[in-house]
RNA sequence: GCAAGGGUGGUCGAGUGGUUAAUGGCAUCGGGCUGUAAACCCGACGGAGUAAUAUCCUACAUAGGUUCAAAUCCUAUCCCUUGCA
């Protein structure tokens, strides 16, 4: 088979505020037949909009829009969940004779659904709550001597206070009693699709998207992210759920907290996400394979860009 | 005007005669990351130079001085903060 007659996939990632959406429904609808699938792990979360940049019913224009705002904020969801629920969005878009797109700035998820995780257990939450509690008292430092003693090859290519892999390695191994370095090289095979699926890269100029990234902060505060988060809390949900530890949620609960100011919540919230845009830009420069687009989605020349390349 | 305390690298902030471009935080840049990933973690970080060393510059407000040696002591000047007028 040539790539002429493979079906394509297309997945359109980038930093946050780089203009994924604007160019992405662009090309669904260019394309004509094209459906969204969400692949970013904060969107997936339903009730939390203001500071996701979320899509509205509106904005999408007729094109079918998969796997955004449907998990309830309780719940801690993760890569390994939205990999099995895009497998089946991919192939229902495809029986309808429609072009997935995947987009979105996780690439750890994005990664999860091309390259399968090996066989492991779900998160047992108990589990995690002592680990959590062990690493409270004794520090992260503790974690990682104990893999060191049930499991030094994990613990050997781990930092000790990279707490979060080390609890991991450290649950695989009590839930199953299978090390985790002997997982590790059980790689699943690829789905079919893996191979299909080309990747753009919207790589703006760094300053702008710094700038793009203070302006639309400001923005979600003054749309009302505070009262967003309020309501929330109101409604129970817990500070300590990943929904919440979003970027700008984690700085408005803190500041509900009384912990620092509102004016201070806003800087803290610009920085987090510059931050975190630049950790995308270094996970899509080495982990994917990707073909760049220079500039904004919502640049003219950078759309037609990409046009040229799908010679659309 | 008087009194007291200050002026340190992009920034905040230690240091208060003696390895050393100067602890640490932040920013910035680079990187890692197979079930928390908008998470978590690691590295570089005055300038020039080298593949890397070496080496050479420039640095703790400014100008002098003391000393074998000063960001650290002294003098003058400029500026800042607080208190009293």
């Amino acid at each position: 088979m040539t790539s002429q007659t493979l079906k394509p996939i297309y997945s359109i990632v980038g930093p946050t505020a780089s203009g994924k959406t604007e160019i992405s429904l662009d090309l669904a609808l260019k394309l004509g037949n094209a459906e969204i699938i969400n692949c970013d792990s904060v969107q997936i979360y339903r009730e939390i909009w203001i500071a996701t940049a979320k899509i509205t019913e509106a904005e999408m224009r007729g094109v079918p829009h998969h796997l955004l705002d449907y998990v309830s904020p309780e719940i801690n969801y993760t890569a390994a969940d939205w990999a099995a629920e895009a497998t089946i969005k991919i192939s229902e878009v495809e029986s309808r004779g429609n072009i997935p797109i995947l987009v979105g700035g996780t690439g750890f998820y994005l990664r999860a659904l091309r390259q399968p995780f090996f066989e492991s257990p779900k998160t047992d939450e108990k589990l995690r709550e002592k680990l959590k509690s062990i690493k409270e008292i004794k520090g992260a430092e503790h974690l990682h001597r104990m893999l060191r003693r049930i499991d030094d090859l994990s613990a050997a290519n781990l930092f000790p206070r990279d707490y979060v892999r080390v609890m991991r390695a450290l649950e695989v191994f009590f839930q199953t009693g299978i090390r985790f370095s002997e997982l590790q090289p059980k790689r699943a095979t690829p789905p079919e699709f893996a191979d299909r699926i080309t990747i753009f890269a919207l790589n703006p100029p760094r300053n702008l998207l710094y700038q793009q990234i203070n302006r639309r902060a400001e923005k979600h505060f003054a749309d009302g992210l505070v009262e967003e988060v309020k309501l929330l809390r109101e409604r129970g949900l817990n500070d300590e759920t990943n929904a919440l530890g979003a970027h700008g949620y984690r700085r408005v609960c803190e500041y509900l907290e009384g912990q620092r100011t509102l004016q201070s919540a806003i800087e803290q919230t610009k920085q987090d996400v510059r931050n975190y845009a630049k950790r995308q830009l270094t996970w899509f420069r080495h982990k994917e394979k990707v073909i760049w687009l220079d500039g904004f989605g919502n640049e003219e020349k950078t759309r037609a860009e990409l046009w040229k390349i799908l010679d659309l």
